[in-house]
Order: structure tokens, then sequence, then C-alpha cells
RNA sequence: GGACCCGUAGCAUAACUGGAUAGUGCACCUGACUACGAAUCAGGAGGUUAGGGGUUCGAAUCCCUUCGGGUCCA
């Protein structure tokens, strides 16, 4: 049983023996100790303060006096202010930790036999991948990770937005500039190539609109007017019509852009497991409007368009079809949820997707609700803040966005420029310290982007950059690249005992390593429940912290006893364990020397 | 016109979902390497949790309201 729910059971017991008070045990309200009090559990005992007819700080006393007495596993009591505080026997945590060491599959739950789809990234073709796509896909696949980690089987997908406007306008552009240039003759990645086209697109339409303007036409009217973007739309009207010419265009473009894409994700480190493309799905969903109009949750209007009507929800009217028969993005999204369902029959299905959108699900899942499908309980937005910079927001159109693949590069530069300065890595080959450069730049990005939580803004100035002091990603691989030295050391010294003999009695912050170790199996489950990296990333700080101090505060290798010696070695290996484990939740390598 | 989200020291963030004196990092000041790795540790300073009102043993958290920032729907 682990310690919550003894103390919890416990505490039932005294409540009941005491003062008759009957509470189900995790009903109790329990939290951890602050760092200046003593003991490691807090009970809140206001709730039954009346219910028992005591003063708070009576109850906790005569509680705290009942589970000394009774249960051996509690060592001492401390009540402040009503307070609880409840510090357990030495030896209630070292049976925790030869529990630790001795669990192969420490950190992993058993596979629940559920699935869950997560839909990451979900970029356009016409232009590179920015810092917001960063977040997105970094909280995605450590989301991803995560429910892995907690039983899930996992399955992660994208949709790629291959369609549109948006796509032709790269099109038009470089059919009138391009001058028969690829990326190859230009030396260019192929996403920025196709991106740059984009940028001149809305250029040339915007001096053309001022022309307009100076000819004398409304403003409005001007943005309607502009021949570049009649090129476009008529070339998305060729591309519907199969024209042959465009179509071969647009895979030539569509390839550049993947091929700019993969070398993204593989820098990043990630990959799906399947990619759907808009250009197939786009026609999904009518047979579902159809369906949903026979049954009476859409309704007809007089131009034939088609609605769904959740006033009594609190709720507006939203359109799922128009009047001439084409899709919206409703419609598109009711089709491809279920889709999703045929190819993964999942449990829960993740839209990892901006703020911007909070409304759009929200419909969306109700309206799959309404239609009666059985995967809708199960869907889940994780919606996440924008990425301001400090000029204000990104807009790629006018190009102020910052580069994913710039901002990594800068990222690995940094680190490479850090490392050399403080010179510690002699020994290792040029192939080794790349991919350390490698692991700490992206370490540090990806610590950035998934510690906060997801819901809010987020600032980003490239001029300060990332730090790699304080609560950083490095910061973390440090204690880790410390620990392995410890370990190496250990391993020389023949210290390294398997089964070391452990002490009778634990310095405070061997106590609080051991105690934090413990709550790693809970911040999964939490941090699974609530979809939020976040939790892992701060769990990870706090332990990687406690073991800085754990290791200013005691000396390992200058004790006398060997037992004691390998006890800490032991102690350091499991933090080290964890220390990975966790970050590798996060998507982020651990360096064994730095 | 309607709806939603956000506002915590100079900056960036946390608060176990209503609990203790609101934690932490950067920056700033002070100390600790002839000791297992100083990308570290110990200490200091910095707060009317945007403002006001309410609910209660207790509010950053819930309700009302004003202000500021952002987003969506037609």
């Amino acid at each position: 049983m682990n310690i919550d729910q003894f103390l919890r059971q416990s505490l039932n017991t005294a409540l009941v023996e005491l003062y008759h008070i009957k509470q189900p045990p995790d009903t109790l309200v329990l939290q951890p100790t602050r760092k200046e009090f003593e003991g490691t559990h807090t009970f809140v005992t206001f709730p039954y303060a009346k219910k028992a007819g005591k003063s708070p700080q009576e109850l906790g006393e005569s509680l705290g006096q009942y589970l000394e007495q009774h249960f051996p596993e509690v060592k001492s009591y401390q009540v402040v202010k009503g307070f609880l505080n409840i510090t357990f026997q030495d030896r209630v945590w070292l049976d925790k930790f030869r529990l630790i060491c001795d669990s192969e599959h420490w950190g992993k739950e058993a596979s629940n036999g559920k699935t869950a789809v997560v839909e990451i990234s979900s970029p356009n073709t016409n232009k590179p991948l920015h810092l917001g796509h960063m977040r997105n896909i970094f909280l995605g696949f450590s989301t991803s990770n995560i429910l892995e980690a907690a039983g899930f089987q996992v399955k992660k997908v994208c949709i790629v937005n291959d369609r549109g406007i948006h796509i032709c306008k790269s099109m038009v552009a470089y059919k009138n500039f391009g001058e028969g240039s690829t990326p190859e003759s230009t030396q260019t990645k192929g996403d920025h190539f196709v991106g740059r086209y984009y940028v001149k697109f809305d250029q040339v339409y915007k001096e053309q609109i001022g022309d307009l303007i100076a000819q004398g036409l409304e403003k409005d009217q001007a943005k309607l007017q502009a021949p570049i973007l009649k090129e476009a739309q008529s070339l998305l009207k060729k591309w519907e019509d199969q024209d042959p010419d465009t179509i071969a265009l647009w895979e030539q473009m569509n390839q550049w852009v993947y091929s700019g894409f993969d070398q993204t994700y593989q820098t990043m480190e990630v990959g799906f497991d399947k990619v759907y493309y808009e250009s197939n799905t786009y026609v999904l969903g009518k047979d579902i409007v159809n369906v949903g109009l026979e049954t009476g949750v859409f309704l007809k209007k007089e131009d034939q368009s088609v609605w769904v009507d959740l006033t009594d929800e609190g709720l507006d009217e939203k359109l799922i079809l128009r009047g001439d028969g084409t899709s919206v993005y409703m419609t598109q999204d009711l089709g491809t949820a279920d889709l999703r369902f045929e190819d993964f029959n999942f449990d829960t299905s993740i839209y990892v997707v901006g703020n911007e959108q909070d409304y759009h699900f929200k419909v969306l899942f109700k309206i799959l609700e309404r239609l009666g499908r059985p995967y809708a309980k199960g869907l889940y937005h994780l919606s996440y803040g924008m990425v301001d910079l400090p000029s204000g927001k990104m807009k790629s159109r006018e190009g102020t966005v910052v580069d994913a693949d710039q901002i990594m590069e800068e990222m690995i530069d940094t680190a490479e420029k850090h490392t050399l300065e403080l010179g510690k890595i002699e020994g290792l080959s040029e192939q080794e310290a790349q991919a350390l450069y490698k692991t700490l730049g992206l370490g540090a990005l990806k610590y950035f982007l998934t510690k906060v939580d997801p819901k809010k803004r987020m600032m980003f100035n490239p001029e300060e950059s990332i730090a790699f002091q304080g609560d950083t990603g490095p910061f973390i691989q440090y204690t880790y690249a410390r620990i392995s030295a410890i370990l190496r050391k250990g391993q020389a010294l023949a210290l390294d005992s398997i089964d070391p003999v452990l002490p009778k009695s634990l310095h405070p912050s061997e106590g609080s390593l051991i105690h934090l170790l413990n709550e790693y199996p809970h911040k999964i489950t939490t941090a699974a429940k609530e979809y939020a990296p976040s939790v892992i990333a701060q769990y990870v700080y706090e332990l990687a912290k406690e073991y800085n101090r754990f290791y200013a505060e005691v000396s390992i290798f200058n004790e006398s006893s060997d037992d004691l010696k390998s006890f800490r070695v032991q102690l350091s290996k499991q933090v080290a364990r964890t220390i990975n484990m966790a970050m590798s939740l996060l998507g982020i390598n651990v360096p064994e020397r730095m």
C-alpha cells in the first residue's frame, strides 16, 4: 500500500474511534507538508473541527497522538494552526527505497488496454515550421510519452493542411517569379524555399492593392480586385478541376515542403504513426450531414445551407455545410473524427491545437455527442496559448516569426559556446561533442516549452534566448552528468553494489530524496490524467534541485563506512534513473558528461 | 452584437483544484572550489496576487463589478 492510502485509512480509523466521524478515506484533505515544517504529509483538520466539537488545534493534537500510539510507522507529529504534520519513520522510507531499487518497471504502468490518439503539429504546406508549431509539437509528443508511461497504447497522428487558397498563393508567386529555380539550384531547404514565395505573394498583393487604391478604388474593393489574388483563386479552381499542370506543380511544391519538414522533425527527434492529408479528407463529412439532417440533429435553411442549433447549450447556431454544398472546416472535422475512430478504435483522442480554436472544438465535440458517436466522451482538446515575441504577435505573412530551424540551430550553437567556455569535455570525440551540443540545446528548448502551463500565452525573447542556469533543461542535465561521474567512480571503487546494506537512519536530505523518488509514479498518473507535461517538468526540476542540495550537504566517498558509501551511490543511481526517465517523457536526452 | 480565455515582485513562472507566512528561477547584493563536477550550493533584498465588493473558519483560486490584454462566432 502506498503511504498516502495508508495515512488516509489511519486517519479514517482515528476519526471513527475518537469522534465517530465517518468520512471516506479518499475524501480526507491531505497535502504535502511545506518545506519549513517537520514531516512529509499534512492533514487539514478544519473541515472536521465542527463535527468533532473541538478546535482545529485540539483535533489535530488528538489525531496526531492517536496515530503515533497506534501506528508504528508514524514517528512523530506536529500541529501548527490546525494543520497536522506527520513524520514517518526512516524505516518506512527505506522500505520504499528498497522497492524502487528492485522494481524493474519503475515509472512504467502496466498496459491498461486502452488506445489514445494524439493529433500533433498540423502544419500548412506553404511555409516552414515556427515557434508556435514547436510548442505544439513538444507538448504533443511529451503528452504522448506520458500517456504511454501511464499504460496507454498511443498513436501519434498529423493532419497536413496541403490544399486551399494559401497553397495557391505560394504557387502563383512561384509561377510568376520563380524562374524555374528549385531548392537544389538555390541551395535552400524545401520548406523555406516555398515559404519565400508565400511572403513574395503577400508583398506583391499589397503593392497591387496600393496601386488600385491610387486609381480610386475603395480599400475593400481593391483587396478583392488585386490581379494576383484573382490568379490564386483561379488556380484553386483549376486544382479542384484536376488540371494536370496545376496538380503537377502542387505536388512538386508540396514535395519540397515535405522534405524540409522531414529534416526539421528529424532534428526535433519526433515522428508520426500516421499522416493524414487534407487533400484526401476535405471531402469527408458530407454523408454525416445527410444522416444528421434525417435524424434532426441538423437543420436546413432556405438557402440550402445546413446548421446545427446549440443555443440551448449556451452556444450559437453553427454552419455545417454551405448553401452551395461546399464544406467548411466543421464538415471535414466531423468526417476525420469518424475516420480516425475507424483507423484506431481509440478510447481517447486528443487534439493538440491552439486556443483560438477553443470554440470550434467545443462545438465539434457537442455535435459528435448529439450524433450519438460512441467515442464522443473520449475526445479532448489540449489547448495551448500563443507564443508572443517582445515585438508582439507572430505573423508569418509579415515574416515576423521565429523560425524553428533557426532557433534550434541557435540553441545548439549557444550550447557549444557555453560548453567550450567551461572546458570540461576533454576526451570526447568531435562527433560526441556535436551530439552533446544538440542534446543540450534541444533540451533547453524542449524544457522551456513544456514546463509552462499550456493554457497560458508565453513570451519568447530571442535576444535573451533561453538560459542554461536555474530552472532549465541543462540544469537538470548537469545534475544527471554529475551523478554519472559519481557512478563511474563508484564502479571503479566497487561500491556500486546492487544490494547495498541500508543504514539505520537517514540524513534529512536522503529522506527527502527518497520521498521525492516515491512520488514519481503519482506524478505520471496526474500528468496523464490532466494531459500536463508541466507536471513532469516541475517534478524533475525539484528532484534535481534536491539532489544538488544532498550533494552539497553530505559527502559520498569520504564517509568511513563502505555500507554508507554504497548506499549513497545506490541512492544517486536511482535519482539518475528517475531523472533520465522523467526527462525522456519530455523528449529530452541526458548526457553522461557535459 | 454575443461568447470564451488571461492579468501573480523589473522579467519569466508555481501554488496539490478553497488551506499555513503566496513558492521558484533570471537579473541584483553577500558568502562557499589546494574537498565526490561551481552549468552547483547557502543567504539577502524584492508582493495590496490589476482595482473594488461579496460568499466563509479560511480566497491568487468561487460569485458580482470596473479596468487592461487576447481570441472566437455571425
